[in-house]
DNA sequence: AATTCATTATACCGAACGGTACAATAACAA
DNA sequence: TTGTTATTGTACCGTTCGGTATAATGAATT
């Protein structure tokens, strides 16, 4: 593997262990090898290794992602392609997920918030923009839409930590209960 | 206020602004206008000061949560008195939420998250328990404990930063909508 | 008044932090 | 073969990190 990638892949091991602000970037370049001077000809600084790492891994999740949110009035199947998705993406990037949920859950001002705090408002409205267009099928998701979206959110990251410790086998039962109990939560409001 | 009381309020904001890692100990001392032999004084050292900012907020957490989660054979009526008392509490102390829960979702070998892990333990626990002493009159809870107490676990945690955020105002009628959205979920199952 | 003990400031420590100037090398195109 | 550019190592920068030795206070006790 050439550096550049062996300097990811090693930041996004360290990172997900203890944290960003908790990995120095000597211990980067000395795990993978290599001297400063290579990890800053390829990323600028610290922060442009991160960002890479973010926009790496995003781009192929949103792929997947924004193709199993397609909606054509059917939400629980819209739902059940969404949880999949998400669920396999993460599964087979678990040391990314612990990262990315470190992150979105940092503090507002910390360098680490604020560099996925884009991605995540993007799987937010997502979801959002989800529950807007059911709500023509679905009279009492209206004027939910946001509170559905951050708990939709909260409820995946919770169930996905689960399946990266193995708690949690993911199958078609498992996805069916899932979508269940998140769904009849909703329409019993 | 004196300057043991001064230096963990200060560290309490600053934290809950950029993280445990992200303020620096000079930083926390010049705030609050002292020198550092009276920081090291008090609390050892930086993570002791972070232990004693845990401790005495979870101290007054748990008086009430605990209190909160007596069981008397109505869950909806005991889910209803614990989202009261979580909401309420971190709703008066909203800094320390946000602390706690970049602590709680931060990497499994910070210093932050080893300081905080028992604490979310005792609350896990504590739901699980609920959860397997209601089972005797809710048989569709049985072999799911473990998940139904990460999930409102979760949830709690993102209705309580809509909270704080004042997107959502907390009245009977929302904490009864909410327990309803979580417990039609579990019925539904 | 003398003693004691908790509290605090001055001034400092070595180590680690993110980052870089500069020169050497490797790779490739003209 | 020469010029060009991307890549990399050596050695270093100033700053900040958590933490402390020492001595000066302050207040309370004897």
């Amino acid at each position: 593997m050439d550096n550049k990638n062996t300097i990811i892949n090693v930041a996004t091991k360290l990172f997900s262990q203890r944290g960003y602000e908790g990995v120095g970037v000597q211990e980067i370049v000395d795990t993978s090898g290599i001297t400063k001077p290579t990890l800053y000809h390829f990323f600028g600084n610290k922060r442009g290794l991160l960002d890479t790492i973010l926009k790496t891994n995003y781009s192929t999740f949103f792929d997947k992602f924004e193709t199993a949110s397609n909606y054509k009035g059917d939400i629980v199947l819209t739902l059940t392609q969404i949880f999949w998705a998400y669920f396999l993406f993460f599964k087979k990037n678990p040391e990314f997920f612990r990262l990315s949920l470190a992150l979105t859950y940092s503090t507002l001002q910390s360098e680490g918030y604020l560099a996925i705090t884009d991605y995540e408002q993007r799987i937010i409205k997502s979801f959002e923009q989800l529950f807007i267009i059911a709500s023509t099928n679905h009279g009492n998701l209206k004027g939910h839409h946001k509170l559905f979206a951050i708990s939709l959110s909260g409820l995946l990251n919770y169930y996905t930590l689960e399946i990266i410790n193995e708690k949690i086998v993911v199958n078609d039962d498992f996805i069916t209960k899932a979508v269940k109990h998140y769904m009849h939560g909703i329409y019993a409001l």
